[in-house]
DNA sequence: CAGATAATTTAGCCTTGGCTACATGCATGT
DNA sequence: ACATGCATGTAGCCAAGGCTAAATTATCTG
């Protein structure tokens, strides 16, 4: 099957139709590592984004609660509550939560450390949001899943334009 | 094991401490349901983030290089050739692209207008990035990240905002 | 054209993060 | 005190996305 006939290619480009000049443009090369590097970043902060999650709410229900319960966790994140034993399962192994049989969920020093850095950032990502004129509900939304991407220079410029923002000089040359 | 003492609870809250007041407040409740559907919108973003920056990549390639080569993705992405195989033999089963053997990546009409989307919107956030004062690099690595979380009004909000901090007149009262 | 080089495909492995169904333990109300 | 309901834990399933190693196919070069 597929003897290699030439007439069958339709739609699918060949693997390599000599693009047009022969000589390799080394102009690509740097770039494409570039490119790899920021998709490398976006998918570290896929991989770290739950944990985040999950330590900044287990924070905020042992704030308004006293307790973490997984329960209350797996109901605040609209999943099972066996995808929140496994994952807290992971946490512990990582060294950010603690648990013992048939107890609610504690944080680490670490753990602790991690759910004020989140909230810290959700909070600017989030006001930020408002302060351009988003609608609350959907910079809640929007903050949610942002907050995990935005660096240390991106919060920085969020919070100088939500101070610019919400002052109401707007227009002042202030700095 | 594990008889019931009750000394050994050290760090790890109990299950049902009494939280003070018997009564339970209906005001968490609704505040439960909000939150789960914020972190639901974050989890379907997180499913079509991948399939949307190999569509826009690939359109890349393509406008580029005149074809798009799994290994070329590859490259881009930072991953092996065999992760953007199967990558793309699930955008193909969805729809987004065509492929033959040995041959290289084709977009279908679906899968060309998600590029256009997402490249609309990866440009709307990197933009914004720069013209807040984010670093060129930066701006770019975040966006790659961010923008598969915004949503059409904070896009909206983003292009606003770019017009103003673009303009000379950035104390007008145009509106 | 034959050999070398490069690209693709297949096979098989892993972790993460979802789920259902069922088993077990705790806490509370009567 | 104990039944009963709710919370937690276990077993087992799945798909997505990552990987290495090895086989196969194209493309290029001499
Ligand atoms: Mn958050
Ligand atoms: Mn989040
Ligand atoms: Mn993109
Ligand atoms: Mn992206």
């Amino acid at each position: 099957m597929h003897t290699g006939d030439a007439d069958d290619n339709d739609g699918a480009a060949r693997l390599s139709p000599r693009p047009a000049s022969g000589a390799a443009e080394p102009g690509q090369a740097p770039q494409l590592a570039t490119m790899a590097r920021r998709f490398a970043r976006a998918r570290d902060a896929r991989q770290t984004e739950i944990a985040e999650d999950y330590v900044e709410l287990i924070d905020d229900l042992i704030a308004r609660d006293g307790r973490a319960r997984s329960v209350d966790v797996a109901r605040a994140l609209g999943v099972s509550h066996v995808t929140v034993f496994k994952t807290v399962s992971r946490l512990q192994r990582d060294g950010l939560v603690t648990t013992a049989p048939y107890r609610s969920i504690a944080l680490t020093e670490a753990g602790r450390a991690l759910a004020q850095r989140a909230r810290r950032r959700h909070q600017i990502v989030a006001r930020f949001l408002r302060a351009i004129g988003v609608d609350a509900e959907t910079a809640a939304a929007d903050a949610e899943g942002m907050e995990h991407h935005a660096s240390a220079a991106t919060l920085s410029a969020f919070e100088r334009m939500t101070a610019r923002l919400t002052d109401r000089s707007t227009c002042e040359d202030g700095d």
